[in-house]
DNA sequence: CTGGGGAGGGGGCCC
DNA sequence: TGGGCCCCCTCCCCA
């Protein structure tokens, strides 16, 4: 995980677009609406939570639950300035510099004011290596940060920029700071070319929290850009020393330029001259490219012009942005945006992760949520008619395959493939795609095709990235970059470990179908009741339901069933195999359900406790009886261990007898020699006792125990409590 | 309450 | 490597 994390760390910013797995997008509610709610406090997303001091000052991001590697929140939300109309009274404290893709500095993003800006602007930067989690990138136009390593619950997110972004900012990298011995002071620093920094300026503070005294500098036009805050600068947290954000904006040409969505500034933007080498990699960087990457028909095309548009309308304050992975479901549903327009999904009042009802007041205090994403509710309705309640989570329709109707022919071919469901593509979709069958009732539209699941979709590195590349990466930095999936050898063999779930698998296409699991992804859907599946044969077995075939016979009855495992289960009829068995009782059980159900029987209320040990009873006779020779703790007790072991059974079970209620009305019972003699000869060995309680022997129905082939009879071992509950 | 069956989900193995 | 097949497990319903 350190070495994943440190090739992380080196990755270009359009390797973390790329490579996302998770998309968290900001919550959008109405709460957003609510001035006595600021938006940088309502946009936190279900699995962060906020600290706050005494004052109830938001002073750090913590992690609700665990969040994978390779998940990206974001855009960083604030007041747009450019170079010319940057307020004079504006605090810098907030800024961002957002720079074009020929290393042009295009515009300020201003967090400063939280009603107009998101949560991001809490999370507090580091200069701690092992602490940062989160490395925050510019992504076209918007800043992005994504987690470098897993957080776990109730740890703080910890941001810093990118390997780029600390370039263009000279700014070292946390493990620089370390390790490196780099930018022990100014005076230490590389030289660049261009200006230098400012007398005074930042250059000669190397703290950038004190970067918002140059406020002066910014009020006399151009000098702005000498005015260089940029946003990880809290004031709050620890800032790395020596970090000398002014020095690039020196670097920058003066002049912002204009730069319209939609169109590419390439080829026709050559890197300008005189500009730092570096800003001519950052403008030839991928990086740059990203912000028009984000449609899968290429930058150029109509339709992608066209998506564009429509995303923009719907929804501008979202960026426009690849769907790189798999979400996992619950863990979607979770964080998501939740559009205004799905009001039966948005969240009660009190699920709100930022209402002070649920404060935390230090890392790992979190406190539980009204409404989890794993709320069944919201997954069944998500889900039971092949929907999305959120509409903006589903996955752009983007055809990669052309399927004729009529090429379907064979009985599968009406099970459908549904695209994947769990990208997060905001403002796209307004309702859930489906993908119909020719042989149901609707059709394909021209444009809307059958989408395949996971493994099948058109660019791998969309369908399941696990935080790692799949690819060598055109970066020389990239090339030691390991392998696709995080791997560990177990008896010499490879396996596949869940990034999530740590589960491991023999096999990657094993771990591609598991991770469905994670994801939500239900790529097969039933065109008759549109239920969806993660599995072709799990469709498949469902079909069944609907055509009521039964493929599989029983050999002695005939009786047919349609798998094979309830077909298994009845051969045990047949054999008398009752493998699941009740170590209080005796009972055994075909079924372990009907063994989990029966145990519930034994934990009914025992009011009479032994004071001596936690044996508890129905019946009074039954703890007389313990006391009197089978209590390890009472006077009397003689004997070995084992021996009052198995008296004590003998107890239990006769007072979980009906037989109990009998000697009960019969009067105080004899010694305990007879009551156990009485309980053996009632019953047979490994047989429950013999009355009508719940212990009662088994099969009502009498079937031919027959030996069967290759049916080898054994024992499930239950764990049993060590003492009723 | 027990017992039988239906249905679905997850995962392993093989091609 | 992905898909298909199979198995095991679990939950649920109903007699």
């Amino acid at each position: 995980m350190k070495g994943e994390r440190r090739a992380m760390l080196h990755w270009r910013e359009a390797d973390f677009q790329e490579r996302c797995t998770y998309i968290v997008k900001d919550q959008l509610c109405e709460m957003l609406t609510r001035p006595d709610f600021p938006r940088a406090q309502a946009s936190l997303p279900r699995n962060l939570a906020f600290r706050r001091n005494s004052s109830h000052k938001v002073v750090a991001v913590l992690s609700r639950e665990y969040i994978p590697a390779g998940t990206c929140f974001g855009p960083l939300v604030g007041e747009v300035y450019t170079k010319e109309n940057v307020p004079k009274n504006a605090d810098r404290k907030h800024f961002w510099r957002i720079y074009a893709p020929w290393g042009e500095l295009h515009h300020f993003i201003d967090a400063h004011d939280p009603r107009r800006s998101n949560w991001m602007r809490y999370v507090n930067p580091t200069s701690d290596a092992p602490a940062q989690n989160l490395v925050a990138c510019q992504n076209g136009l918007e800043i992005y940060f994504y987690t470098l390593k897993p957080i776990v619950t109730g740890a703080e997110l910890l941001v810093w920029y990118s390997h780029e972004f600390a370039e263009c900012l000279q700014c070292p990298l946390p493990g620089e700071l370390e390790h490196d011995g780099l930018w022990k002071s100014t005076a230490e620093a590389p030289a660049t070319p261009g200006p230098q920094p400012p007398q005074g300026g930042s250059a000669a503070n190397p703290n950038p929290t004190a970067k918002h005294s140059q406020s002066k500098e910014a009020e006399e036009g151009d000098e702005d850009e000498s005015v260089d805050v940029e946003a990880l600068d809290r004031g709050v947290p620890p800032s790395p020393a020596g970090c000398r954000p002014a020095v690039l904006s020196r670097q920058l040409p003066q002049e912002v330029k204009p730069w319209p969505l939609g169109r590419s500034p390439f080829p026709s933007a050559p890197g300008k001259e005189g500009a730092p080498e570096k800003l001519s990699q950052r403008a030839a960087s991928p990086r740059n490219q990203a912000v028009l990457g984000f449609c899968p028909y290429g930058p150029t095309t109509s339709l992608c012009k066209e998506l564009q548009g429509c995303l923009r309308s719907l929804y501008p304050s979202c960026p426009l942005y690849l769907p790189t992975g798999h979400l996992p479901q619950p863990y979607l549903h979770a964080c998501s945006t939740i559009p205004a327009h799905s009001p039966r999904f948005v969240l009660p009042p009190q699920a709100m992760p930022f209402l002070p009802a649920l404060p935390l007041s230090r890392a790992g205090e979190v406190p539980p949520l009204g409404l989890l994403s794993q709320d069944p509710q919201v997954y069944t309705h998500a889900r039971g008619d092949g929907t999305s309640p959120y509409p903006g989570l589903y996955a752009t329709v983007l055809p990669h395959e052309k399927q004729e109707a009529h090429e379907l022919r064979k009985p599968q071919d009406v099970l459908i493939a549904l695209q994947s469901g769990a990208f997060s593509f905001p403002g796209l979709d307004n309702g859930p795609k489906q993908y119909l069958s020719p042989a149901g009732d609707t059709s394909y539209t021209s444009e809307v095709q059958q989408q395949k699941p996971t493994s099948l979709l058109a660019h791998p590195l969309e369908a399941i990235n696990l935080s790692m590349p799949k690819f060598c990466p055109p970066s020389g930095r990239l090339g030691t970059t390991p392998v696709p999936y995080p791997l560990k050898k177990q008896n010499g063999k490879i396996k596949y470990e869940c990034n999530i779930c740590a589960k491991s698998f023999g096999q990657l296409s094993n771990l591609k179908v598991h991770l469905r699991v994670h994801s939500g992804e239900r790529p097969f859907q039933c065109h008759i009741c549109k239920k969806c599946f993660t599995q072709l044969a799990h469709l498949q077995k469902h079909h069944l339901v609907h055509t009521g075939e039964k493929p599989h016979k029983c050999l002695v009855c005939h009786k047919r069933f349609s798998s094979t495992s309830n077909l298994k289960t009845h051969l045990r009829l047949h054999s008398g195999e009752r493998p699941y068995r009740c170590h209080r009782c005796q009972g055994r059980f075909t079924q372990h359900a009907h063994l989990k159900l029966h145990k519930r029987l034994h934990v009914r209320e025992r009011p009479h406790r032994c004071p001596g040990c936690p044996e508890a009873y129905i019946h009074p006779f039954g703890l007389a009886l313990h006391r009197r020779g089978c209590c390890p703790l009472a006077p009397g007790a003689a004997g070995p261990p084992a021996q009052l072991g198995r008296f004590d059974a003998l107890i239990g079970r006769l007072d979980f007898s009906l037989d109990a209620e009998r000697l009960q009305g019969e009067g105080a019972p004899g010694p305990l020699e007879d009551l156990t003699r009485r309980e053996m000869k009632t019953s047979r060995p490994g047989q429950p006792p013999r009355d009508k309680g719940p212990c009662s022997p088994g099969l009502r129905k009498q079937l031919p125990l027959l030996p069967l082939p290759h049916c080898s009879v054994s024992v499930k071992q239950e764990d049993f409590p060590l003492q009723p509950a």
